[in-house]
DNA sequence: TTCAACAAAACGAGCGCTCTTTTTATTATA
DNA sequence: TATAATAAAAAGAGCGCTCGTTTTGTTGAA
């Protein structure tokens, strides 16, 4: 939610940090070189951040809390159950299109390496609200009755798949080309009434 | 290939390291600390080892190369394409149940953070053979012609997904029961023949 | 004059790695 | 088989450096 940072210091830190600790990790970026790189002193950066752990705290709940909302409106929006699946797709493509290095940091960065504590990403936020949904949609006879674990792993794996090879340099197309031809295969593999 | 290493000093470097590194990340793991924890001196793990990337290479490519024979042996023992495609997901379930550490480096470990050079995972020689599979299986019409991206994805996305549920500790359970259910799934979205 | 905001030097801990010394294993010779 | 000569392997203190962090100093607005 960059929109929410009013501290113009904070924001530059922000920036700066999810490029470079998604692209070379977190115990490889020090200080003094978000120091350089942001024109601002180890002073300021302290002055705004306790801690380099706070820092990527900071982008850890940053980040994910603006995945969920994205998901969460994307969910709302659709109609039935499998337009929502839809949905996550696009708007999963949408935003490692035009934020790769948010989704990198979300997907990619192993946080417990760094932040003591983190639940892993797949129970965080954005995922656990996938989780319920998926659910629900089990219970509702939309979905086949199918093991959760088998359903969000045929729903989520070839979604994450396809954003890390993006995000790896394998892809070099535009995802949502490939958010239709996904959403077809997915959907018959835990779709109850077969089209 | 553990069964690969004659030196006891390597072996025990070995062991050590793919646990260390997979659960605490590269950078956490001192030379001190392996030191330590081996029994080793410094001196000797040096003498090995000419530097700690060296180690990590050794690890990456004992690794890849390990979960690459288990793939080929699977597939060249299947007698057609269906039956190889759950024969890959029971070989990996099979080894991350019985060499957790291993999957971990080789699945959850972000190499590039601090191997120069080296091959995103998907890239690496167990993906691509898997790739070229089915890139044939495709040719030869069992599986639906799709892009290769969404057919690779549909597949592996799925099977890696519920091993790294396993690794983050929300999967209690052996793998082994997920091995039918899951290959259900997937051969329901890239199969052609609908069953 | 006070204080928020930053600049920048300095600190101690820990890093990867090297170097010298010591121990252990191997080989050659009688 | 015993012993001297050599090589291989391991030990561990220490070096130079970088790390995250702290401390002290400066500056401009209220």
């Amino acid at each position: 939610m960059k929109e929410k940072i009013k501290n113009l210091t904070k924001e530059k830190i922000f920036n700066y940090c999810i490029k470079d600790f998604a692209k070379n990790g977190y115990s490889n970026v020090g200080i003094r070189k978000i120091s350089k790189e942001t024109g601002l002193s180890t002073g300021a950066i302290y002055y705004n951040f306790s801690s380099k752990e706070k820092i990527a705290w900071f982008l850890y709940d940053s980040a994910t809390e603006l995945v969920l909302n994205k998901i969460k409106t994307a969910i709302k929006k659709s109609t039935n159950g499998i337009e929502a699946i839809k949905s996550i797709i696009s708007v999963l493509f949408q935003l490692t299109e035009e934020n790769l290095h948010l989704m990198e940091y979300v997907l990619y960065v192993k946080h417990k390496d760094f932040l003591p504590g983190v639940p892993p990403i797949c129970s965080s936020k954005p995922f656990e609200y996938i989780k319920r949904f998926i659910k629900t949609k089990i219970k509702e006879g939309v979905f086949e009755d199918m093991d959760m674990v088998i359903a969000s792993s045929l729903i989520m794996g070839p979604i994450i798949r396809v954003i890390q090879l993006k995000m790896d340099g394998i892809l070099k197309e535009d995802l949502n080309k490939y958010t239709e031809p996904l959403f077809n295969g997915i959907v018959k593999s835990v779709y109850r009434n077969q089209i």
